[in-house]
DNA sequence: TTGAAAGCGCTAACAG
DNA sequence: CTGTTAGCGCTTTCAA
């Protein structure tokens, strides 16, 4: 009974494929060719098709497309809670999936939200892809083998795992070269707990030192992602005896916390002592903060995290399993020489 | 020629409710019954169908039941880079969610993707109602009256427009209170830039000083999210004759740069100068710093959030359009009695 | 280049 | 209590 134009009043539905087509005087499997913008229509039906579109304001309802196509072009994303850095790249997949005509679905890591959880959110909606942030461990992601997987961030040695990553290698040795350059000597790598990132960070710190010559001044005290931790490094740092030559921090909080800790104790900061950071945060370029930082490239990780996640989908070849930016040190305040005595 | 049990291999497939249906040995429509749990199956059956869906490793289609059902009970959910207390409300929105049968749908707030974007993309999706973290800002949320929807954290006057909030002026009323009882009349305020947040605690700062017969003394300083709006906030009092007695800050990242500001300038605090925050946030907490803050329960907003959600989608009847949490004040450091010339 | 028709996997009346 | 039957709005062969 329900017939397409039943006068009156029909206020809530939406606009369909079928509405355009009627208006446009074609079938809906022509308006379909259109609007997915696939060979098979007149440049003159494009136009018509376009402009009834338009006209009624349609926009594709994202279920039925899903339902209907065998590829979802959804690439899913999960999430934990981290700074700056993380959002910037979300921003930055966002960007480059639409480019390529794909779209984000999201799922965040919380307190009570784990992988499993996350992931089987996602699942329900039958994702192409899955791109993870997080959560920063070792493990091999749940889901390996079923979809492409891409990890942003972090090595993962599952040879079903594609990788996209600064090289924290390469990291460190910036600034243990930047740091040794200057005379010290006696330094001291405050790590970032338990995460698969900084496993790698104090790996390379240790491999830099004893490429400098310095394996028998290798000392790391256990850290964490925050400034809480960053305190009571500086705390077990100030009760000892003497201070180390330079501290290299796993990220900008804990790098932060620590020039606090050490000002209010008297040091000066970097006569007394040098402070590196990492993630090039806004805290680090603070005014009366400076801080030396390790810098990686969010919207380049990004893009070729999309990239890659597209290629696995549509099974073109690909190179390198594994794709490894490199960093770059922004110098600032908080690296200076070492003292004579160092 | 695809026969349901075309024998050998059918790797990919996943499992449908037909399948199940199969198994079990009843027809699709049953089996949909005892998945949704709702009336219309014997006991036996139920049982039989569960186990015949849990051997089969079963996960109803999400694409199929969105596209299926009038309600999608999906919830959408908009969020911007924010701190911990974002986090924590996010949390808590995905376990009230789970819990009332429904699902979040994300979409994240970026430097390149603001609230159009972001809602157009949840749009396609057709969710029953929109819960928004952000952006924080006094303007109507565009889809007003095409759904329902709940703003978190910030009062909006539209009448479709549902709030849960904690109250800022009684949070603003409780650090007034606190600081005047100890003799401080020189109290600056810190804002927290343009947002609806920042303009809420600014008005509520200026009604507690003058209820407190303090309306001559009020000043307020534009401040920031971050802590670096905080040093330079601290700059400008820093290059004064006198400093104020005491600093209300708009959030702990201010609060926490102030503090770090003075007291690199020789002062002390509590002794020269007291200084509050706002959200009882981890920095807060620090050992070093011991920040007297105003706190608000995040999971109690995001229940009532998606209580409230869930009752406009129903179209059950409710009270009162803006929920107000009162917030509690944390008093650790930073705070002291006045100085006798204050 | 265009159109007809058969699904995608599920929900929701309605009959039995 | 159970099964049959239409769709949901789109994609995608396949013929015309």
């Amino acid at each position: 009974m329900t017939s397409a134009n039943d006068g009156a009043k029909t206020p809530k539905r939406r606009v369909t494929l079928a509405d355009v087509a009627a208006h446009a005087g074609v079938s809906r499997a022509l308006v379909s060719i259109v609007i997915r913008d696939v060979p098979g229509a007149s440049a003159e039906t494009r136009k018509r098709v376009m402009e009834a579109a338009e006209e009624l304001g349609y926009r594709p309802d994202r279920r039925a497309q899903l339902l209907a196509r065998q590829h979802s072009r959804l690439i899913g994303t999960v999430f934990g809670m981290a700074g700056t850095f993380h959002f910037d790249v979300l921003d930055g997949l966002y960007t480059a999936a639409e480019d390529r005509g794909y779209e984000l679905i999201l799922s965040a890591l919380t307190p009570n939200r784990g992988e499993r959880r996350a992931v089987e959110s996602l699942q329900d909606f039958r994702f192409d892809a899955l791109i993870m942030l997080g959560p920063d461990t070792t493990k091999t992601p749940l889901m390996v083998g079923k979809i492409p997987i891409v990890v942003v961030g972090w090595h993962v040695s599952h040879p079903a795992v594609d990788v996209v990553r600064t090289s924290d290698e390469e990291g460190m040795r910036l600034v243990i070269d930047h740091l040794t350059q200057r005379g010290h000597r006696r330094i001291v790598h405050v790590d970032g707990g338990e995460g698969a990132v900084s496993d790698a960070r104090r790996t390379g710190y240790l491999a830099a030192m004893r490429s400098a010559g310095l394996g028998d001044h290798t000392r790391v005290l256990s850290g964490g992602l925050t400034q809480l931790e960053g305190s009571t490094a500086a705390r077990t740092l100030l009760e000892e005896s003497r201070l180390p030559s330079a501290v290299v921090a796993f990220n900008d909080e804990i790098a932060v916390a620590m020039l606090e800790a050490f000002v209010q104790a008297g040091y000066r900061v970097p006569q007394d002592i040098s402070i590196t950071g990492w993630d090039n945060s806004q805290i680090a370029r603070l005014p009366h903060v400076r801080l030396t930082s390790v810098t990686q490239d969010a919207h380049e990780m990004a893009r070729l995290a999309i990239d890659r996640a597209i290629a696995r989908i549509e099974a073109t070849p690909v190179a390198d399993r594994e794709q490894v930016l490199m960093p770059d040190l922004v110098v600032r305040a908080t690296t200076g020489l070492a003292k004579a005595d160092d």
